[in-house]
DNA sequence: AGCACGCCGACT
DNA sequence: GTCGGCGTGCTC
């Protein structure tokens, strides 16, 4: 690439200096350097040189040329894992359009190296009586600093260093001088771990029958033995393994591993965060031994850069984690698994939005690795690729122990209320449920509510309270207080209405918490377990629930849709579904998708170990299809008739979907920009006439969130790359404006095929 | 992060 | 004046 100018992200790990800086490009170096080269660039006053990557190479000068200081030297070809990630970045900003800088933080894992993995603290060598002395001699110089220092010293032996430079103010010079003067020592601190042997030393490993080597089912080993041979032939075709719950995917994915590890080779093992649990790693770590890593985000970043470290020297073959361990700078990467490839939290919420699916087929591509996918519900997007022929398709269509697929019965609630029940239990439910408790065995109840706890609204007039800053109502907490789960506003309980006066101002606690009272008054002796967004707040008791849960401590285990994922739980036999439809009525193009992916896998728990399940679910609308077929549990035939409508609508993946996002302090001006961009899209759909849809600009689905106001366009077209073109196009249009001044406060943000709705 | 600049009280 | 300590702001 020509030009005279790079612009250059300086490799300093700090806020104010995280934007590009343009240097001169050396005549010797005009040739030979490239987007992505990392450099030597002589930075602030004392021109001391840094590292920096090269994020564009330019000949428009976007500073006063005279005062642009020249690149010192390009670094020598060590640079391909740099390199990697600058080119992995870029492609990130393309495809789902962000700055380079926000792609670069999410995709470069060595951003804390340095920042120092130790824990810096100040210690105190005078003695008390010394150091009220020194603590006078600073005053009298006033050197406050030094004086505050001194002062909380003596209050408090030992400080962490953070807290005197953060709260305290003061500089680390002072810090260096009071050190020189022997008044305090600094002390340095760093702890190395491996997460996985201290899950692991939690229980015995060894003696734990679950990661058992069991020998593949044919079904299992036809396809492990296919994939393979396609490897070895030098295929890297994206696979999706659509295996029915219980059908033992994960033997299929260790067999891979096992495989790709012995070509010397690594693996990243996507899981959705929540399944995340001591059950899979241990799982791998009766398989690989230490050599399996973790990686989440209850690791702090030290932890995590240790991973990364291990990584990089091949102390390591395998990591499981969330979508961000794609970015584990593995040496030599083989394959990359992602498990329940269909859920939600694999698109990133923050910017970038990218999706870990395409993510990891690039990444993939780029270290001449594939990628293997599976559900037992796959994502429409995946499932009608593999119908084109893009990826390919594997079936486990039998369950691991033998067992039977269980008996579903779908329950019409309006039937039962007709006939003068008004409990939330159906009378099947409640008599298998009795049943259950009889035999000994345990029940799940799945209540598919979205969501947090009920807003308050008062029954006298139907007002209801709401926050001051959105657009949304506020939801009443245990703590008594009203909280807005957009921006954080709380403020205390209503006793009165603030519009009526009436006294029945209240909440509506229809959850989970319900269906507890309700099986304690009906079922007295029945072991209740509750798992929600309330009883799971603590780090760990997610897992306590629920392997309480597993080792039998209850019969019963009430809980939202965070009950579904992962864990195996070989004695529950009956599976209650308590309103399969209240996921259905959501304003959004996937609510079909995903209703039938949670009544699928829920169902799904029940009779995993031989023993026979049934499951009972709970409906005001028996005849919808997603219901049906899961109750059928027949994925096919959902698939056909769901993506009938998304062919109908244009909704992906019949088509792809550009959801652009314009916020603005001020409503007229946030209104002004959408519609500009709305106009400036449709000419320029006239223009080419390639099919291009524009929806809006209307107000987002919340208008305002901390006073913010939040106008939606939505952007439709067959071809992913027409809308990358689309955004292109509006982030120059958005560019030219913010130069003029226009956009000073506006804000806008781009998501491809949105997972979520706005 | 590191350096310069400007501010402020103390002291030759 | 001017020296030394301290906070602030900028770095292509």
């Amino acid at each position: 690439m020509e030009g005279k100018y790079a612009n250059i992200i300086i490799d300093i790990s700090h806020e104010k200096v995280d934007r590009p800086f343009q240097y001169v490009i050396p005549p010797q170096l005009r040739s030979g350097l490239d987007v992505g080269a990392c450099v030597a660039v002589p930075f602030g006053a004392g021109n001391h040189l840094r590292k920096g990557y090269v994020i564009e190479i330019t000949d428009k000068a976007e500073f006063a040329p005279e005062k642009l200081k020249s690149i010192a030297y390009a670094e020598e070809k060590d640079v391909t894992a740099q390199d990697y990630y600058i080119r992995l970045a870029a492609w990130m900003k393309e495809q789902y359009g962000s700055t380079m800088i926000a792609a670069l933080k999410t995709v470069l894992p060595a951003k804390q190296k340095i920042k120092k993995v130790e824990k810096k603290a100040c210690k105190l060598l005078l003695t008390k009586d010394e150091a009220m002395a020194s603590l006078e001699v600073c005053s009298a110089k006033k050197q406050v600093a030094k004086a505050r220092v001194l002062e909380e010293l003596i209050k408090e032996n030992e400080i962490p260093v953070p807290i005197l430079t953060g709260k305290l103010h003061v500089s680390m010079k002072t810090l260096e001088s009071l050190e020189k003067q022997g008044a305090i020592q600094i002390t340095v601190e760093s702890s190395y771990r491996n997460p996985v042997e201290l899950m692991a030393d939690k229980e015995d490993v060894r003696n734990e029958s679950y990661g058992a080597k069991k020998d593949l089912s044919e079904e299992q080993s036809f396809i492990y033995r296919d994939i393979m041979s396609g490897y070895e032939a030098g295929v890297r075709t994206t696979c999706l393994i659509h295996g029915i719950t219980g059908s033992g995917k994960t033997e299929v994915y260790l067999k891979l591993i096992e495989d790709i590890v012995k070509k010397g080779k690594q693996a990243i093992v996507l899981i959705p965060e929540i399944a995340l649990t001591y059950q899979t790693v241990l799982r791998f770590y009766k398989c690989f031994g230490s050599r399996v890593s973790v990686m989440n985000s209850t690791l702090s970043k030290g932890e995590k850069y240790d991973q990364c470290e291990r990584a990089k020297k091949r102390e390591i073959d395998v990591i499981i984690g969330p979508r961000s361990a794609l970015f584990t700078p593995f040496p030599d990467l083989g394959l990359i698994i992602i498990d329940e490839e269909h859920e939600s939290t694999y698109k990133s919420e923050a910017m970038p939005k990218y999706h870990a699916r395409e993510t990891a087929i690039k990444i993939a591509s780029m270290h001449g690795a594939f990628v293997v996918l599976g559900s037992a519900t796959p994502s429409l997007e995946s499932y009608y690729k593999a119908k084109k022929g893009e990826y390919k398709l594997y079936e486990l269509k039998k369950r691991q122990a033998g067992g039977e697929l269980p008996a579903v019965y779908t329950v019409d609630l309006r039937e039962e209320l007709k006939e003068g029940n008004r409990s939330i239990f159906s009378r099947r439910l409640h008599d298998l449920i009795g049943e259950r408790l009889k035999a000994g065995e345990q029940t799940i109840l799945f209540l598919n509510r979205r969501g947090y706890a009920g807003f308050v609204s008062c029954r006298a007039c139907g007002h209801v309270m709401k926050c001051p800053h959105c657009d949304v109502s506020l939801s009443e907490h245990r703590n008594g207080k009203l909280i807005c789960h957009y921006c954080g506003h709380e403020e205390p309980s209503v006793k009165l209405c603030p519009s009526c006066g009436s006294k029945y101002i209240l909440g509506f606690r229809a959850g989970t918490q319900q269906i507890e009272e309700v099986l304690h008054k009906e079922f007295p002796r029945a072991r209740v377990l509750r798992m929600d967004a309330d009883t799971t707040r603590t780090k760990d008791s997610y897992e306590e629930i629920l392997s309480g849960f597993a080792n039998g401590e209850a019969d019963v285990l009430v809980g939202t849709q965070m009950i579904v994922k992962g864990h195996d739980f070989p004695d529950v036999t009956l599976v209650g579904i308590l309103a399969a439809d209240l996921s259905l009525h959501v304003n959004d193009y996937r609510a079909g998708e995903r209703t039938f992916q949670l009544l699928t896998q829920a169902a799904g728990r029940a009779g995993r170990s031989g023993k026979p399940g049934e499951v009972v679910i709970q409906t005001y609308d028996p005849e919808h299809y997603s219901i049906v077929h899961a109750a059928s549990q027949d994925y096919r035939s959902f698939y056909e008739e769901e993506m009938f409508f998304r062919e109908l609508l244009h909704y992906p993946p019949a088509a792809h979907m550009l959801a652009v996002l314009i916020a603005s302090p001020k409503e007229e001006s946030g209104l002004e920009l959408a519609k500009a961009m709305g106009e400036l899209v449709k000419q320029k759909a006239k223009a080419v006439d390639d099919g291009t849809g524009v929806i809006g600009p209307a107000p987002a689905s919340v208008g305002r969130v901390n006073d913010i106001y939040r106008y939606m366009l939505y952007i439709k077209n067959t071809e992913y790359h027409n809308l990358v073109e689309i955004k292109n196009m509006l982030e120059t249009y958005i560019g030219e404006r913010r130069k003029k001044e226009e956009l000073k406060t506006e804000t806008v943000q781009f998501d491809f095929d949105p997972m979520s709705s706005y």
